[in-house]
DNA sequence: CTTATATATCGAAATGGTTTGATATGACTC
DNA sequence: GAGTCATATCAAACCATTTCGATATATAAG
């Protein structure tokens, strides 16, 4: 007795009045439901993780340093002039996701960008800052 | 009188140290310096506003939703089953960072997906996790 | 084993972001 | 213009992040 989308379902009831034609909101309905379940919540959130290691100007700096090959903790606090605690721990950050790689190397930790797309997202910001 | 970089600079010496050759280090920090100068930090702060508005899992799936067309509030907000204000305070800070844009009509704001890159921003994302 | 150096981690303060009910604005309807 | 509906804004509670000095860990050198 109970089909996809309920009569006395209040988002119908909202897109009807948006339409004015309950069927045509019936079909919208689904249509948005469709979507939302096709959006994987556990998926979202790892794509979002990606997004905030990188929303933080200290951090995109240090990608930016790092393209230009691998360096130390010691050289990078000291190009942005920062504590090394706050460096050290915005690398932990970039690292845990995945956006760069540690090599221990005696008591240097040595960073590099991590293999995957890191260069093309911050081209991508780029140009979308100067349009 | 003042060179570039001055003999006692810190920096220099905690690369010296580093290398062991004053020389190098010297080039170094001179290296890393020029990394730093051509950073600039208002790009910075504006190319890192894109990643922090599509940090958050909900900002996100309204993205999502929105590659399949223009939506209203009102059908987002139902489509994520979250409150109108959250909904529409997430929208205002995606259309603050250019990702989408708004078209009034009515007593209805319509929102789409910038001309940008924001789609393939987020194919990149998705790829990135996925390794 | 002590010392020095490089880095990581801790802890507390400051700051910033998210959430949501309540309220304001602005448009259409009668 | 009173009522209704869509959206925006406000405000306060709550939660997360950033910052940095202090401390811990770990490696290397003497």
């Amino acid at each position: 007795m109970n089909e996809d989308v309920e009569p006395q379902d209040p988002c119908v009831e909202r897109l009807a009045r948006l339409t004015g034609d309950r069927c045509k909101a019936k079909n919208a309905a689904r249509r948005l439901q469709t979507l939302t379940d096709n959006i994987d919540e556990s998926e979202l959130v790892a794509e979002a993780e990606i997004f905030k290691a990188m929303s933080d100007p200290c951090r995109l700096a240090i990608l930016k340093l790092l393209r230009e090959g691998e360096l130390c903790v010691c050289e990078i606090m000291t190009a942005l002039d920062r504590p090394q605690s706050s460096t050290s721990h915005h690398l932990s950050i970039l690292k845990r996701a995945g956006l760069i790689r540690e090599r221990k190397e005696g008591k240097w930790s040595r960073y590099r960008l991590s293999e995957g797309a890191v260069i093309e997202m911050m081209n991508l910001a780029k140009l979308m800052t100067s349009l």
